[in-house]
This record gives structure tokens, C-alpha cells and sequence, in this order.
DNA sequence: ATGGCATAATTGTTATGA
């Protein structure tokens, strides 16, 4: 099973780029963030025409997440338990082919009233997470986590600031807690360097690679035999700031 | 220290992002 992650920054502004990309990557699963799009407006159609099946949660102008798939989808679940207070739209999970898929867009919380939330958001995750295991054994919880937990998953820490959002000590921590939810990160598993995932709109970033790793996939009860960075789609016209991260599951029993 | 750029909401300007 091939399943990708991307943060697509609109998903409405980038439906081409999306239908281009399932086009050429022919994933099975395809996770995506930042729909920003509320519900009785989702392009459904994009995913029939790619003949894939797709769940959203959604809101209007901010968050929002889907899952589609060219196989069936079951036992839908959206919103986190205890944090729908919020009425933010970050969560969407559902079962394909056996394989519990989570994906997720965790708050930003560069503004300091906001951290808060993001700490919260992360503790919440990651009891679900734990739940999530317990109940479907073979869990992948794909997303754009919003942290990047190592200095090699940033481009210069220094420059980029050690009291910067996505590096601070509080949500590294938390990112370990996922981890001892009983996941792996897939990118520790295939033992690559790490590429990064987002880049600033602005100054260049991409050309010159100043970048982050914060897109990320968790594994649990399953293994990940490669894992790439479409960097070729953050290189595209009017890209979204963030490029898919492709992982492609070990084949059961492997 | 701030802004750079992009997007959605609107249609001049603000909220948000990482």
C-alpha cells in the first residue's frame, strides 16, 4: 500500500495540482491538510474523476483534512474527543484495506496564545493514538505535525531560532509522547537522511533549501519500505508551501 | 525588530500560517 501526506494550502486552489499528482503517484491513500474549504463546498468531484473514494471534515477558510482512496473506505471518525470544543476541523480517520489511517493537522501555535492549544491538541493525540492502536492493531497516522523533532529536520537552527515555532523543547516533547503511543516515525525506519517538507513562501527558501521536515508519518503494527518527498510538486507553479511525503508500506507478514 | 509571501474572507483590510 502506497499512502501520501500533504498539506495542500487549499485545497480548491490547488485541485489540478492534486489531480496531476494522484495522476503520477497513483497512491492508494491520499491524506491531505489545510483543505480550506467548508463542507457543502468540497470538490468531490476532483476524486470521482480519479475514480477515489473521499471522506473531509472540514470548515470554512481555515484547517481542514480528507482521506481518499482508489480502494473502499469504513468506519469513519472525525474530530478529536475532548478538543471539538474548538470547533477546528484537524482530524479525520478511517480504515482501508485493513490499515487504520489517521491524518491530522496539528495547530501551528506560533502565536504564543495559541501554544497552548497546540500542547493540548498533542496530548489529546496522542491518547488517541494509543486508543487507535489498541483497537485496529495496523494504524498509520500521516499528517502535517508541526514540529520538527530534531535539529537535522531543520535547515539552520540558529537561523531559524531555537525559540521558533515547530523546535521548542514543550512540542518535541510532546511529538516523544506520540512515539510512546507505540509509533515509529516512518522516516527513522527507512534510516535516510531527512529531507524536509515545507518551505517558506517567502526569500527563496525552496531554491536555496532552506526548509523544514514537519510533515510526518506514524506507524504502528506496520512497516515502511521507502519513504520520498515529492519535492517536484513544491518546485510546480503556484505551489502549496508544503510538498507530499509518499511512504509505501512492506507487504503484510514482510 | 520587522517584513518578506500566500490564502480566504471581501473589495481594503485583517486573520492565519511556520
Amino acid at each position: 500500500m502506497k499512502i501520501a501526506t500533504w498539506n495542500v494550502n487549499s485545497l480548491r486552489k490547488r485541485s489540478e495540482a492534486v489531480a496531476a499528482f494522484i495522476e503520477s503517484e497513483r497512491p492508494d491513500v491520499l491524506c491531505l491538510q489545510e483543505t480550506k474549504v467548508s463542507d457543502p463546498d468540497f470538490p468531490a468531484g476532483l476524486f470521482r474523476e480519479c475514480a477515489m473514494q473521499v471522506v473531509w471534515h472540514g470548515q470554512k477558510s481555515y484547517n481542514g483534512v480528507a482521506i481518499a482512496t482508489s480502494s473502499d473506505l469504513a468506519d469513519v471518525e472525525r474530530s478529536l474527543p475532548e478538543m471539538n470544543e474548538e470547533g477546528q476541523a484537524r482530524l479525520i480517520a478511517a480504515t482501508v484495506d485493513g490499515v487504520r489511517i489517521v491524518c491530522a493537522y496539528v495547530p501551528n501555535g506560533g502565536d504564543p496564545v495559541k501554544y497552548k492549544y497546540k500542547l493540548a491538541w498533542l496530548d489529546h493525540f496522542a491518547v488517541f493514538l494509543a486508543r487507535q492502536r489498541q483497537r485496529f492493531g495496523r494504524v498509520v497516522a500521516a499528517g502535517d505535525y508541526n514540529v520538527a523533532p530534531a535539529d537535522a529536520d531543520v535547515y539552520d537552527i540558529e537561523h531559524w531560532g531555537r525559540n521558533s515555532v515547530a523546535v521548542r523543547p514543550p512540542e518535541r516533547q510532546a511529538w516523544q509522547r506520540l512515539l510512546a503511543a507505540g509509533y515509529e516515525d516512518a522516516q527513522a525506519q527507512v534510516g535516510a537522511p531527512p529531507q524536509f517538507t515545507w518551505w517558506d513562501y517567502r526569500n527563496s527558501a525552496f531554491a536555496s533549501n532552506r526548509g523544514l521536515r514537519i510533515d510526518h508519518l506514524l506507524l504502528a503494527g506496520v512497516a515502511c519500505a521507502g519513504l520520498q518527498v515529492a519535492r517536484d510538486v513544491r518546485g510546480a507553479p503556484e505551489p502549496s508551501d508544503h510538498a507530499p511525503v509518499v511512504c509505501q508500506l512492506a507487504a503484510a507478514g514482510d
